[in-house]
RNA sequence: UCCGUGGUAGCUCAGCGGUAGAGCAGUUCGCUGUUAACGAAUUGGUCGUAGGUUCGAUCCCUACCCACGGAG
């Protein structure tokens, strides 16, 4: 089976919601879904076993800069890809590394989050200042040249080693490389990166054209052109119509966003790319912001939230996020799950705040479970509102519960 | 019984004439295409007890109590 994809339904309540099937040689994916995260060929704390049958999730997502640098994509590639590797069967998706172009370049050192409230974004320039720490990514118009998180040694990624890198990999759907900008850059910076993303889409779309199949599957793999342009309407719309009179598979929606109205730029772009491909949000994963997406046209997401606010001690519950940590649970004898059919119905909260406060290896795994068994239901389950046409109810229900004061 | 060393935050310890600090623990907050089992903030102490010296003692002196080590 090849990739494909068909929409089954369109919402009647929302006119770019709609609800779909990705068919991929591994496997359909359902749309709306949330994709588990598993940057290194590892959801943290988890097996596969863990990711299928607790979490229920219909795919995975890994890494490309990682992977690279360890094991090395020659070695994934020995493997027959990275879901092989690690014994995932679903489908794969993998990031481009375009990610890290922020994330190790204007991000480190300095707390800044892809997400920005407008209040941070009116102070820019004092926050811009501070920048005391070494870059590990620097970004020309040709490539960019990242330093190895590892050990410091130096590497070039091209548009054309991405796609290499990522042929290597195997995922099902795959991105092209990207400039992801900060919140807090200027226009003037946003135009730039936006012209050299759009160039980077043709380079990437060009390259993996001329790969073919993947070399560890054997199988046809999916890219998806990634829409930038940060906060600003027009750069959102212009990404969107350039990359969307490209002939990608699919489309990432990517970049930094102003917290208050992210759902009012996907809703710019998806207003504009051909509706009868995916469009994924890459890197959201807040219960609000997805149900905004979804009514705004988004058919999957990734986020690493659900895990790493896990190990932290964060959990979602229908009433809003706890800390597990907390003291009052301490002595809960509340289930960690109220439903049933959750795996983690059977362990208590105390029990769960005792494995945090032991600093014992299950805490990261039972905590890990129950988010992402958490964010991939609700994705879930909207989809299902979606097609009984009760998708408007079922958000403001969700909302007015969990994010009540 | 004698000699020695030491008793400072819940724990391990620093400080040493001007009424105290760190790390960890505790408490709370934050994490949105993972540089993250991470990061940030913050509550704890009449410095073993009783005297003495001194303008002033956690610090110097004496006695006592307790712990550990050595001798017998």
């Amino acid at each position: 089976m090849s990739f494909s994809f068909e929409i089954t339904k369109k919402s009647s309540e929302a006119p770019l919601a709609r609800v779909g099937i990705i068919h991929t040689p591994h496997g359909d994916i359902h749309t709306p879904a949330f994709i588990t995260v598993g940057t290194k060929a590892t959801v943290k704390s988890l097996t596969v076993e863990d990711v299928s049958n607790y979490v229920g999730a219909q795919a995975v997502l890994a890494n490309t800069y990682h992977l690279y640098l360890k094991p090395g994509d020659d070695l994934v590639l020995k493997h027959g890809g990275f879901a092989k590797m690690m014994g995932w069967s679903g489908p794969t998706f993998t990031d481009s590394g375009g990610f890290q172009v922020f994330s190790l370049g204007q991000a480190i050192g300095h707390g800044v989050s892809k997400i920005a409230t407008s209040e941070e974004i009116s102070k820019r320039e004092t926050k811009e200042e501070t920048s005391n720490h070494e870059k590990l990514a620097v970004i020309d118009d040709d490539g960019v040249t990242f330093k190895s998180i590892h050990d410091g040694s130096v590497h070039r990624f091209t548009p054309e080693r991405s796609m290499q890198i990522q042929h290597n990999l195997g995922a099902d759907i795959f991105f092209a490389f990207d400039e992801c900008t900060s919140p807090l850059a200027p226009i003037e910076y946003q135009k730039e990166a936006i012209a050299r993303t759009h160039a980077w889409a043709k380079r990437s779309l060009d390259e993996h054209k001329k790969l073919g199949v993947s070399v560890a599957t054997g199988k046809q793999q999916a890219l998806f052109g990634v829409v930038q342009g940060g906060a600003y309407e027009g750069l959102r719309k212009e990404s969107a119509t350039v990359l969307g009179g490209m002939d990608f598979d699919g489309y990432g929606i990517g970049g930094s966003f102003t917290k208050e109205d992210m759902a009012t730029a996907v809703k710019w772009v998806n207003e504009i790319l051909p509706e009868n491909k995916p469009r994924h949000l890459l890197g959201i994963g807040e219960p609000m912001d997805m149900l905004l997406a979804i009514e705004n046209g988004v058919d999957t997401f990734d986020c690493v939230s659900p895990t790493r606010i896990a190990r932290n001690g964060a959990l979602y519950t229908y009433d809003g996020r706890i800390n597990i940590n907390n003291n009052q649970y301490k002595n809960d004898m509340s289930p960690i799950s109220d439903d049933e059919s959750w795996y983690t119905h059977k362990y208590t909260k105390a029990y769960l705040s005792h494995l945090f406060h032991s600093d014992e290896m299950l805490a990261a795994t039972l905590a890990s479970i129950h988010n992402l068994k958490f964010i991939t239901q609700l994705v879930d389950d909207a989809r299902q509102a979606l097609v009984d046409d009760k998708f408007m109810e079922f958000k403001n229900s969700f909302i007015k519960r969990y994010y009540k004061k």
